[in-house]
Formats: C-alpha cells, sequence, structure tokens
DNA sequence: GTCTATACTTGGATAGAC
DNA sequence: GTCTATCCAAGTATAGAC
C-alpha cells in the first residue's frame, strides 16, 4: 500500500505504543514496517525526527476527529458520551500513548522538549475553544475560565493514559466519563434550551 | 555520608528525574554517584532493581509527607492549600517525574509495570481515604464514590507533573490548585461546622 | 530508494584483583 | 565493598553497491 515513509511513520507509532520511547529504536521500526533500518535515516534524517513525525501525524489526525466530535454534539451529556468514545478508540489505537511517551522521552534529549511542545500548542487552542463552548450554554460557565479547564482537561487524559496502560484496565477511567455524563446531565437540565 | 548503597538510590532519583527513565543508565547513575559502575549489579541485581528501589524509597517518604498533610488541615480550603504545597515541592523534588518516567518506561521491560503497579497500590487506599475524610463534612460529600474520585485526583497528578515537566511553566497548574480552593471556600460555607 | 556492510558508541553484566 | 578490565549485545549513523 503506502509507501515506505508512510509505513515508517505507522510502524514509530506502533512500536512507541507498545514497547515506549525508550525501545524505539530504529531497528525495530524498521523491522516493523518491513524494510531496512538505514531507510529511517534516509527519509527522516534521525530516529527522533521520524518519532516527531509520528506524533505530528498522530496529532492531525486526531484533531479532526475531535473536530467532528465538537460539531455533532449539542448538550454536556452528548458531549460526554462521544469523549467517553473518542478516548475509548484512543487507548485502542494508542494515539495518546504515543504523546505520553513523546513528553516523557524528550527529558532525555535536548531540544525535543519543545517540539512536542510545538506539536501541543494547537491543542491548548482547540481545548479552550471547546470548554467554552460547551460551557456556554451552562449556568456555571461564566464561574470558571476555559483556558483552566482545558489545561485540567488535558492533564487529565495523559494521567488517565498513564494509569489505563500501567494497569492494563480501563473501566476506572470509562466510570470517570459516565460519571460526567450524570453531571452533564444534571447542568443540561438547568437550562434546556440555550438563549 | 550515607553508604553507598544510598547514595545510589539519590542518584538513580536524580537521573530518572533529569533526564528520565531512557537515560537512566548503570554508568550514569553511579557517576552521579561518585562511585564505580559494577556497584549498581553489586548492590541490587540490575539497573531496574536500582531504579524500582528508587520507586520505593520516593514512594514511602512521600506517603508520610501527605499524611502528615492530612492530620493537620481540617477544612477543604486547608486541604487545597496544602496540596499546592505539596505539589510544589514534589515538582521542585521531582518526586512525581520519578513516577512518570518509572510508567512510561516500563512499558519496554516485561515485569516491570506490575512492579510499579505495586508501588502504587497503597496509594490508591490512601487517596481513597483521604477523600472520603475530606468530603465526610462535605453536602457534596455523599454524592460521589472516593474511589472514583482518588483515582481522578491521582491521573490528574500525573497528567500535570507531565505538563509541567513538558513547558518549564508551573503557573498553570498552579491556578489550578488555587482555583480548588476557591471551590473548597465555597464547599466549607455551606456546612462550617462538621456534624 | 533500498540494500549490505561497517565504524563507532553506549550500556548491561560478570570475573577477578585488592 | 569497591575497583579494573572485559565480553557481549544493541544502537546510531554513514558509505557505497545496486
Amino acid at each position: 500500500m503506502g509507501d515506505t515513509r508512510t509505513e515508517l511513520i505507522a510502524a514509530a507509532i506502533e512500536v512507541l505504543r507498545e514497547s515506549g520511547f525508550s525501545a524505539a529504536s530504529a531497528r525495530k521500526i524498521a523491522q516493523r514496517a518491513g524494510c531496512n533500518q538505514a531507510l529511517v535515516f534516509y527519509h527522516f534524517g534521525s530516529v527522533n525526527d521520524l518519532l516527531v513525525a509520528a506524533l505530528e501525524d498522530v496529532s492531525t489526525h486526531r484533531m479532526q476527529a475531535y473536530q467532528r466530535l465538537l460539531d455533532h454534539t449539542g448538550t454536556l451529556a452528548d458531549l460526554a458520551d462521544s469523549a467517553r468514545a473518542v478516548f475509548q478508540a484512543d487507548l485502542d489505537a494508542g494515539h495518546v500513548r504515543v504523546l505520553t511517551e513523546m513528553i516523557s522521552g524528550a527529558q532525555a534529549v535536548r531540544g525535543l522538549g519543545e517540539r512536542v511542545a510545538q506539536v501541543l500548542a494547537p491543542w491548548r487552542a482547540f481545548a479552550r475553544d471547546a470548554v467554552r463552548q460547551a460551557l456556554a450554554a451552562s449556568p456555571v460557565g461564566s464561574l470558571v475560565p476555559p483556558e483552566e479547564v482545558a489545561y485540567a482537561v488535558v492533564a487529565g487524559l495523559l494521567g488517565l493514559e498513564m494509569l489505563v496502560s500501567l494497569d492494563d484496565d480501563r473501566e476506572p477511567a470509562l466510570a470517570l466519563f459516565d460519571r460526567a455524563r450524570l453531571l452533564g446531565e444534571t447542568l443540561d437540565r438547568l437550562r434546556p434550551r440555550p438563549a
């Protein structure tokens, strides 16, 4: 199917998800992609450059998925349901894990942290706008700054991913989404029709 | 001062904090501890065993600090203040970072995840009891299960640590603690004297 | 573009002197 | 307990054939 470049990115995502940053070597990624180790350096220059490219790829595609989610949900309860579904999909595909591995792995390599932060930057704005939109129709919407909530949401997703991967048990995390749905229902009932 | 074993553990904590799991080699840790690389294997058997010992050391000491915190705070507002102070101390000393690095690093090594999970297990119980105690006097205390809140709190701390280390900016995280304090004040005011 | 071969580096781990 | 010396495995990166 895809060319070697594309398959290397896909393989890098898989290795990051399954074995983490410290195991994401050129040899292991190339083996997964079914090609030679030297091609990593031909196409991307270095292993870290490939890993950043993989992160950017995941980030772009997931942002689109989240945007579609936001466009099709009205109530907070709907939003909680959709968020739960997307979170499950991310766990299955390892999208969030790619991010957590890159964040912690970036500590070891000079300059890598800045590049990861650059990938994460658009998510700040996206999450802020999403929270603002979601809380606009809520009675508590004017009480909390969207930036703060967005920061907490991103941090929460990262932390949940870490705990889930450690225990290999996503039930406690999913229970929190169910709890959020109940809370959303309550808030929706307080103002069923936005002005 | 301390014997070599103790200094190796201290050095392992420093390296994990500053450079992450993938850079925590026997050579680098021993150099930091001012001793020979072979002593890592003499005292601990393997590098991973040393890293687990370092994590256990941090876990034990921090649990004591958190317990003292809990014993000396009555209102939710007090609790938020204390939590903020402890979180700052943890950031400075890199205690939470040791945990996040071990969680993500454990993905690469068979069996390591289980050992990290064992260290984290007592924190589950501790956080659950702490949340139960803190919410006992609150009007919303009976509405949310302590286990769920505790899970969210632990995940939130992990996520905040990751974002803070990535951006090297703890202000957004500290702002969340200030927000929690305001919320705590409100809840405290609803029931100033517990029954 | 893709491969083989290789130079170079780093790391885990052990043996054995002291 | 601590050191030196060493073996072996794995990784990054490059040169050069095809």
